[in-house]
DNA sequence: ACAATTTTCGCAATCGATTGCAAGCTAAAC
DNA sequence: GTTTAGCTTGCAATCGATTGCGAAAATTGT
């Protein structure tokens, strides 16, 4: 596929030929053979079937010219793009860059592109992307979007393109997904809390239409029932997005009721920040009299004070998941459904301690 | 371009067949007319050569039909894609998402996409993804990788192909770049620390092959002289790489010195991050020892403690701008080379005090 | 009403590569 | 020494849209 272009042939063409091109004809003429031989020569697939010298003669024909395939050309016949859609709600969450880097990394490995556009949780946004990028005929797409009930998603099984969702994934069933094992992380979360000794745990959790605001919402409920603690259903409330606001919000709600507690699970790290924020009003301290955790472990945070502690997701190795199972759903390899869990890690940092006083 | 699909067309069709499409002979079968003539219909620029009753017929034929155009058909006889290539060193810098994003949503709005890919500041990967994109026929290119001296990018500019600069520049004249007035940026930050009654300010510069790091060196030294302030060559240290552990580094070189200073001006936030980590390791606290300041603003370091003063660039903005000023170039408009200077903003936080005693 | 334009539209080539089919060639089998 | 089978390579159609050119139609002018 990567050619090296040799130094003289592209001297040689950048300055003999403004414009123009080599194609596979020019390559076949100053060969001595016909075209669709220099297309067989060229492809690793097709080249078994060309005698080893002439195969090794055209080789050399289209090095010396510096012959470069046409990929719009090939796409055209081929019916093929070597092309990923990523579709993601906001390039500026530091949750995704990381995971676009695995996403990439791959994808370019196996000679795919990437094309990544943001919607902004916007479902027309959502919409209109994947239909564009239908449009320019991606191979396979990679939502980073999906919605628990997501007619989108639907379409796009019923339509029998390849999808891998990330991050998110959907109740439709028969769709691929890369999702971070959220009811474990609640556990590790719940389960250090609980190992610090509190008892009056709070809980913000994150919107319920999400798959990860879900799993982290039973998640918390199953890892509390687990170690037995009581779950208070006046200490949890829920965020309507996974947003620093939201999180304020939520937490100003709490604290409205002015009920007792000394630890506060909050689903995401942004919304964790949101309760900081809300507790140093209340003129709360943390950890002191309230311990904190997030969730994500976003980056630079741990510089934060208090720094906070979180679930750290393997985004990166999210990515480069995703991507090898596109990339195999597009060539079409008869692989089963699957529903991969990534397991999380705790880490423990300053916004969590022991209980002040028992 | 945007035309909406019927939505019996999109059933019809999704039901009746499953792979084929409608193609623009299938238009000309309904409407009864030729296929050039449907492309004129369906193409603003040529329905005006057409009686508008039958451009208007097509039209209908076209949206009852559920056609929809065929980019790589269109790009293969046009030689045009639609298609902006954005060479990043590394998304994971906060830097780059809210610029991808001022890139991306005037690509679209424009009905381009964006293919974005990383190269680590690594030349080699540089040079194979520039290739690459080339190879894949993109309108135009964004670099944000720039060197000084930058032979790939006299390259592009001697095959003239559509290149806009990006966060930095390159010594190479001839090419258009919209990048952060980092000159005035140091001035501020200078100004800043003066106006606090700082006389001896160590100073911690970037790499001096990049446009930033030269500008913001050169910067700093102008800033200087404007204020009176005298330039002590032995409180100067150059990192070798905007991270982290080179200003960690460089920090480490200067405290080594064991010369007197009470601020510190860093050429980036991620330096000044490792700096702050050195004063501490130092047992200097900031800002009451030294302050400190960075440059970028990233996002989140407002919650870090100390908070940082640094100097905000108007980054989404610099994305937009390049996307807009692409677009010029790849759709040929006779426009002059620009060199746009966006103006940056001194953001003044906790990291920078009063010397504590003169 | 007829000639001279100007509009409007169809024809066919083209962009560059891929691939089913068939022809030519080689080598093995009888 | 043929015949048959198998291997190589060429031929030509094709993917779907665009566009220069010319023919037909509509418009204008006289």
């Amino acid at each position: 596929m990567q050619r090296g272009l040799p130094l003289h042939a592209a001297m040689f063409y950048t300055g003999a030929m403004k414009r123009s091109r080599v194609t596979l004809r020019h390559v076949a003429d100053h060969a001595g053979v016909h075209p669709s031989t220099v297309s067989r020569a060229l492809n690793p697939e097709t080249r078994t079937m060309l005698k080893p010298d002439l195969a090794a003669r055209v080789a050399r024909a289209a090095s010396e010219l510096g012959y470069r395939p046409h990929p719009i050309a090939s796409s055209l016949r081929t019916n093929r793009t070597q092309t990923i859609g990523v579709v993601i709600p906001d390039l500026t969450n530091p949750l995704f860059p990381p995971i676009i880097r695995g996403i990439e990394d791959r994808l370019s490995a196996a000679g795919y592109t990437a094309i990544i556009a943001n919607t902004d949780n916007d479902r027309a946004r959502d919409r209109l992307t994947v239909e564009r990028m239908r449009g320019r005929r991606v191979d396979g797409l990679i939502l980073a979007t999906a919605r628990r009930r997501d007619p989108l998603i639907a379409e796009c099984r019923r339509d029998d393109i390849p999808v891998v969702l990330i991050n998110r994934t959907t109740d439709t069933d028969g769709i691929a997904c890369i999702i971070n094992d959220d009811a474990l992380g609640m556990r590790l979360v719940v389960d250090h809390m609980v190992a610090m000794g509190h008892e009056r745990i709070a809980y913000v959790g994150g919107p319920p239409t999400l798959s990860t605001g879900h799993m982290r919402n039973e998640g918390f409920e199953n890892a509390m029932r687990a170690a037995n603690r009581r779950i208070d259903p006046d200490l949890i409330v829920h965020a309507d997005a996974f947003r620093e606001e939201s999180g304020l919000e939520a937490a100003h709600a709490l604290l409205a009721k002015a009920l007792p507690f000394t630890a506060l699970i909050a689903a995401n790290d942004l919304l964790a920040l949101g309760c900081l924020d809300a507790l140093k009003e209340a003129g709360l301290d943390c950890p002191r009299d309230v311990s904190v955790t997030g969730f994500n472990d976003m980056p630079f945070l741990e510089r934060a004070v208090p720094a906070l502690t979180t679930v750290r997701i393997a985004h990166y190795h999210m990515g480069a998941q995703a991507a090898d199972l596109i990339l195999a759903l597009a060539r079409d390899e008869d692989i089963p459904v699957q529903r991969i869990l990534l397991e999380p890690e705790l880490v423990i940092r300053t916004s969590t301690a022991a209980p002040r006083a028992l």
